[in-house]
RNA sequence: GGAGAGAUGCUCGAGUGGUUGAAGAGGCACGCCUGGAAAGCGUGUAUACGCCAAAAGUGUAUCGCGGGUUCGAAUCCCGCUCUCUCCGCCA
């Protein structure tokens, strides 16, 4: 969430800044600055009280110590009134901190200076692409045919044994799901990356430090029975274990990456969009995360991009990276950069990656902060994105490299499933 | 799942109602000493928020979390969470 220093400094900007994301927070802002300013006021008055509490309180102690009792029950008396007082301040005090709060977490983050206006994915900015789209046969078949045709995924085995969105990789299909997780981190680790493998269940604090709670409870699997949250994304566990820490600068950068299954409701899709692999209520996906100095963290992001722009080259998939505009980011994220491939059978690009630096939007939420050169704390910067999401990367190898021969496997993913086709 | 013990600062560890934000030790940082280092000596070493133009300073809160008792709570009471030990079960 934003710092209330951030929306006290420049109130403006920071509405200016909002609608470029088509988000009103004019009202809000005056509201939030209001509360603070109560906040503050109140805050200074309680304080004044307590202290005078604190000091009679030791008098007290003192006079007992002497034997003065009956001037001990006159300080006594004082601060029974002092202690409505406090009371009542204290009780304006949380309300205030908590309507703030409750604002807060409702306004999205500030988007770059760099971010184009536009409200849908048209107004994407294509930053760049490579990589050649393949012609393929008249009969070129889409991913999930070639699936059933080549034996590699069973869909209705995940229906009966779990539902829809839930499928069954077999065989070959199976192993070369396991060769993508492995490039993808064996490359991670060689880009400097440190491998983690976190828990797939979080809690709700983790869930909120990210900021999947509260506004997008319906998205994430909840277990009832021990109140905890199938993660969406491994980003949730990995950029958690940095919640309520103070990092030395010397830790800095921090750069994790984690293979993880990841779990979506996927509430209100349907449609063909989510054919086959298009779409899933679990997939696996390598994720990258970032934690840096806020001088540094632009250019981090430009290193990630930059990574997983190796990923889908060395993958030999036609590609292009987009530039999210206001509209079509996410509620968190500053500046986001979309990565998709083109599949060739469905005639469509997929989004297979999203690299995204939220400043210190998340940091805030998670009290992830650093101590710099002079010895003070400040909020880091974190980011994350996929490298990569397994479905779609799927989906475009079959496609794209169908051949009347069979599939051809991209050259670095064979040492890691072991065959060159599949026939 | 059953029984017991515990949770204090960067770490260890003292502290059962009154200047205790917290003894002591270690670590770390800086300084002195040294040709350099070690040892030794000295100083410093939590976070958040408020006040102050800012620094200096100062106030408040925080000893797992939340409540309560009290003029006053790390210390007493209640609830929760977590950790450890033993037993049981188990990949």
């Amino acid at each position: 969430m934003l710092t209330l220093r951030t929306i006290n400094e420049n109130p403006e900007e920071v509405i200016r800044k909002l609608s470029k994301k088509h988000f009103d927070g004019g009202e809000m802002i005056c509201q939030i600055i209001d509360l603070d300013n109560t906040r503050r006021k109140t805050q200074t008055h309680l304080d004044a009280i307590l202290g005078e509490i604190n000091t009679i309180s030791r008098s007290i102690g003192r006079l007992m110590k002497e034997g003065n009792e009956e001037e001990a029950s006159v300080a006594r008396e004082k601060v029974r009134l002092l202690k409505e007082t406090s009371g009542e301040l204290a009780e304006t005090l949380k309300e205030a901190e908590q309507k703030i709060e409750a604002l807060l977490v409702t306004i999205p983050n500030l988007p770059h200076d760099s971010v184009p206006a536009g409200r849908t994915a048209e107004d994407n900015l294509v930053e760049r692409s490579g990589g050649e789209i393949p012609s393929l046969n008249d009969d070129a078949l889409p991913h999930w045919e070639l699936a059933k045709k080549y034996d590699l995924i069973d869909f209705e085995w995940g229906v009966k044994i779990t539902g829809a969105g839930f499928p069954v990789y077999k065989g070959r299909g199976a192993r070369l799901q396991r060769a993508l997780i492995n490039f993808f981190l064996d490359s991670a680790r060689d880009a400097g990356f440190m491998e983690v493998q976190p828990p797939y269940l979080v809690n709700g604090d983790s869930g909120f430090a990210t900021g999947q709670l509260p506004d997008k409870e319906g998205q994430m699997y909840h277990v009832g029975l021990d109140d905890l949250y199938l993660i969406p994304t491994a980003e949730v566990p990995v950029t958690n274990i940095y919640r309520d820490v103070i990092l030395d600068e010397k830790e800095l950068p921090i750069k994790n990456t984690a293979y993880s299954a990841c779990f979506r409701r996927e509430a209100g899709s349907y449609g063909k969009d989510v054919r086959g692999l298009n779409r899933l209520h679990q997939f696996d996906k390598v994720e990258i995360v970032c934690i840096d100095k806020p001088e540094n963290s632009y250019e981090r992001l430009d290193e990630m991009v930059q990574y997983v722009q190796t990923l889908v080259e060395r993958l030999g998939l036609p590609w292009r990276i987009l530039r999210l505009c206001g509209g079509d980011m996410s509620f968190t994220s500053a500046l986001t950069f979309d990565f998709e491939v083109y599949s060739t059978a469905q005639k469509r690009w997929l989004e297979v990656s999203s690299v995204s630096n939220f400043e210190s939007y998340q940091a805030n939420r998670l009290k992830c902060r650093y101590r710099n050169a002079d010895r003070k704390t400040e909020f880091c910067h974190t980011l994350n994105g996929s490298a990569l999401a397994l479905p779609r990367i799927m989906a475009a190898l079959l496609e794209n490299n169908q051949t009347p021969d069979g599939i051809r496997i991209p050259a670095p993913l064979v040492p890691y499933c072991g065959f060159e086709l599949i026939d």
